[in-house]
DNA sequence: CGCTGCCTTGACACGCCTCAACGAGCGTGG
DNA sequence: CCACGCTCGTTGAGGCGTGTCAAGGCAGCG
């Protein structure tokens, strides 16, 4: 029984081999959290790039809007994800980053990033694996957006973060905490929040879904995952081969 | 008047400083090149990781596909972009790739990619610039799948094209080599192949584009721009800091 | 000459959006 | 203690955007 609090490590030890020192160093990069409230902004579009920020506990959101003032969430950063371990690569930013819930963000300065990169080759591996399962994660919802229907994208989010849930110890195998409202849902899946209602609602008459007082019971996962054709390939979560010493 | 017909340093010297022996690497990088008929496909979904692939002339595309049969692209390759430069880090890869037209593709092998990276850090920050680029672009897309109508869709998939093609030197300011069916477009905006000729009669009718002989013109590129709320920041094409030496 | 692939167009159906009203829960203040 | 306002969820009616199905046109090509 490994008492890993952290959900970075939790998340990264899911997949990927690290020593006692590596999660010493990871601790230690996670150590000044900061308490966000809820429908707080983290990043702005079109901030330079500063500080890299790290979620270790609540639901956040990267998201952009359109000048009608419509939004799309084109992420949903669960405790254990990076926000922007990008950006200064590209430079100024290109979306925004927000809170859902009430978060415990860690502000982490680039420089310190680098430097647990260069001393850990382990770590810096499973960083980038973790980038590209986020990159993945993308494609995945494009094809949700593109050519699933409402009640499907609906169904396939549920299970994508029944899985992301329980790599960071976070959820059950049938059940979890599920803080968005049904606006953010709407704003993921490229609806309104009435349609994501009555598609709810469709779940729930199904007998495939139970959602009530913000949390998520999947009476029979299985069956869920076949009606949405969940295929978990694109999170990754299979341990990883060793690898081969830099 | 500079003589680069390698895209890939093409693209990525319009937004980094490259010295000469870096080229050279690069371009010893990208000699043996085979040439792959149109609409075969290069990488399948559930390969194992293998060589790394580079396009150096053509069309190509990720793409996903459901058990209905339909097909969501996920992204679309020009000249100058590796197709997966990260089939190594996450093991099995999550989605096919295919060839649109007729293309010239290059086979890497992991080592060869990692002895560059290692030998020059401003290659390697290039080569995560341009990951980094892709990966916005896949933000930017499920924006348009999510919130915008399909005329826009289409409109900022022009706009977009416009730029990527231009930085490797294929396109003129006012237009570009468009060899994507309408059934293609389809499948990258998420719609039919019906509902894009309507989209894109509703454009022509506007005198927003001119499509004729697989090759699209646009007239006026800020009316075009204005129309579907083209913002290119996204692309990153602004040229970057120098690098402070690693 | 008749394929075949791609574009084009029409009629109709359906998924999802819009607008609008109402209800439940909950903190706040009189 | 209850009225009040607020946020969030729920439901209905009607309309629009997009999909489906089907037919025909045009160009390239064996």
């Amino acid at each position: 029984m490994d008492d890993v609090t952290n959900p970075l490590i939790r998340k990264l030890m899911g997949t990927h081999h690290l020593t006692d020192v590596d999660c010493v160093v990871l601790n230690r990069l996670c150590t000044p959290g900061r308490i966000v409230g809820a429908g707080q902004d983290i990043i702005l579009q079109g901030d330079p790039p500063n500080d890299l920020h790290l979620v270790l506990d609540g639901f956040a959101h990267r998201y952009k809007v359109l000048p009608d003032g419509s939004r799309q969430i084109v992420g949903v950063l669960l405790p254990g994800d990076f926000c922007d371990l990008h950006s200064e690569v590209l430079g100024v930013v290109d979306h925004s980053i927000g809170t859902l819930t009430e978060c415990v963000i860690v502000d982490i300065p680039p420089v310190a990033i680098n430097e647990v990169i260069e001393r850990s080759p382990r770590i810096a591996r499973a960083l980038w694996w973790a980038s590209l399962v986020d990159e993945g994660t993308l494609r995945e919802w494009l094809l949700s957006l593109g050519r699933r229907e409402a009640v499907e994208r609906l169904a396939h989010l549920f299970c994508e973060l029944r899985l992301r849930l329980r790599s960071v110890g976070l959820a059950s195998a049938h059940s979890y905490g599920m803080p968005l409202r049904q606006t953010d849902l709407a704003d993921v899946l490229g609806m309104t929040n009435v349609h994501v209602n009555r598609s709810l609602k469709a779940l729930r008459e199904e007998g495939l879904v139970i959602l009530v007082q913000r949390r998520l019971t999947i009476p029979d996962v299985d069956r869920l995952q076949a009606f949405c054709d969940f295929d978990p390939t694109y999170l990754h979560l299979d341990r990883q081969q060793p690898a081969d010493g830099a």
